[in-house]
DNA sequence: CAGGTTCAGTGATAGCCTCTAACTAAATCT
DNA sequence: AGATTTAGTTAGAGGCTATCACTGAACCTG
């Protein structure tokens, strides 16, 4: 099948263990300290060499943040389940962040102005939309039968392109997306620390947005 | 008053004219592409001339975010204007975002992990925090008054520290929290690209989330 | 206004980094 | 066994941050 040469074997494996010496140096330093010299160094190499297996820094980078978001596709596909239960997605997501905040970074975190991602990260970028999508329509199933969309779920319903023909009802997307950007916002500010000192527990902060998205509780 | 050598003056102007040049390259390619070598070639000057100025290029980073700081919270003192309008507050929030995303992203994005932020610019952190408070405490009043206060809201009254004693209810601590992290979920995700070839209208996505923190629309 | 002091700016240098080029040596294929 | 591919090397160009010793001009003081 695989019809793998042992010198592919090898590429694969060499390929692999920069990634993970990447890895660590990025989890500690951030994706802006990631040095290729340091790496051929902690691999008994001399720099250069690296350059047979990555054409250079940017393409060591994108194959990082492919895997991110292959691993975090996969971790919400296992969280969903089948079931498709939106708070353990949301929890699954929660703890695949906190597990390695520099790697959620690499996927939602500042991105470089030059820097445009290539084509298959925006594919299982969409897998991951998927996986949310279909759970928020599940959540919203037989629930407002048939009444006339809001405004926005019915501007959302206007420009759906990005679903790739996903059937879900207006309202989904309009859940989908306060639920990307709200679970984003306690977490992106978590991680990069601007909650530090603030003594309270920003999980209750997380599990109440989780709450709130599914059951709006009225303030006013 | 100021007291002012000519030697001062000249100096204050030749920190500003550097600054003035490092704005521009990080609005055009991140912060992490900001060099003082270029910045020295800019003016005229020859490296390490700029370590006159700035003991380094972290020192003159660190200018830039408490610079990025003042300037936000004075454009969200402006836009409280005595009234504490909090949708005029968010409005003004993402005008100053749109203006200049490296420079929001220089406050609000990934940070690097061993970077420790100075006193003064936590400071001007409470200071913005005390603008929001202040107007999410003025749009709750009036409203559920004297009830028992919900878990969450009951949990943040307990650890409100952060508030230097702003005399803020319980519920306008969670409003707070819900405005920040909420606003800043759809702002960064925008700005950082993810919505780009959605198809669908930003501004719209944030006024509905604007309009739900004031008055939660019941989904189920 | 003369003399000493302070300070902006310089070139040289060390030590990182990315990345290219030419070469060696080993593994693989025919 | 010989030809070819390829992993890894050293050398080096060009960028960066940052330090150091030095020059010359601006400034203050007597």
């Amino acid at each position: 099948m695989a019809e793998e040469t042992p010198r592919e074997r090898y590429r694969a494996q060499v390929r692999e263990e920069i990634k993970r010496h990447a890895r660590e140096q990025i989890a500690t330093a951030g994706a802006s300290a990631l040095s290729l010299n340091a790496i051929a160094k902690q691999m008994g190499l001399s720099g250069p060499a690296l350059y047979r297996y990555y054409a250079g820094r940017d393409e060591l980078i994108t194959a990082l943040v492919r895997d991110a978001y292959r691993s975090l596709a996969d971790t919400l596909a296992v969280g969903a389940g089948g079931g498709a239960d939106l708070p353990a997605l949301a929890h699954a997501l929660r703890l695949w962040a906190l597990a390695d905040p520099q790697r959620y970074f690499l996927v939602y975190g500042t991105p470089v102005p030059g820097y445009h991602a290539p084509e298959d990260t925006t594919a299982i970028s969409a897998e991951i939309m998927t996986i949310l999508l279909d759970a928020c329509a599940a959540a919203l199933a037989g629930q407002a039968p048939g009444q006339e969309p809001a405004p926005l779920a019915a501007h959302l319903a206007d420009h759906r392109d990005w679903t790739f023909g996903n059937p879900a009802p207006p309202e989904a997307l309009h859940l989908f997306l306060t639920l990307w950007t709200r679970l984003h916002g306690v977490l992106s500010l978590e991680l990069a620390g601007h909650f530090a000192g603030m003594g309270f527990d920003a999980a209750r902060l997380y599990e109440a947005e989780v709450a709130d998205l599914l059951a709006p509780s009225p303030r006013g």
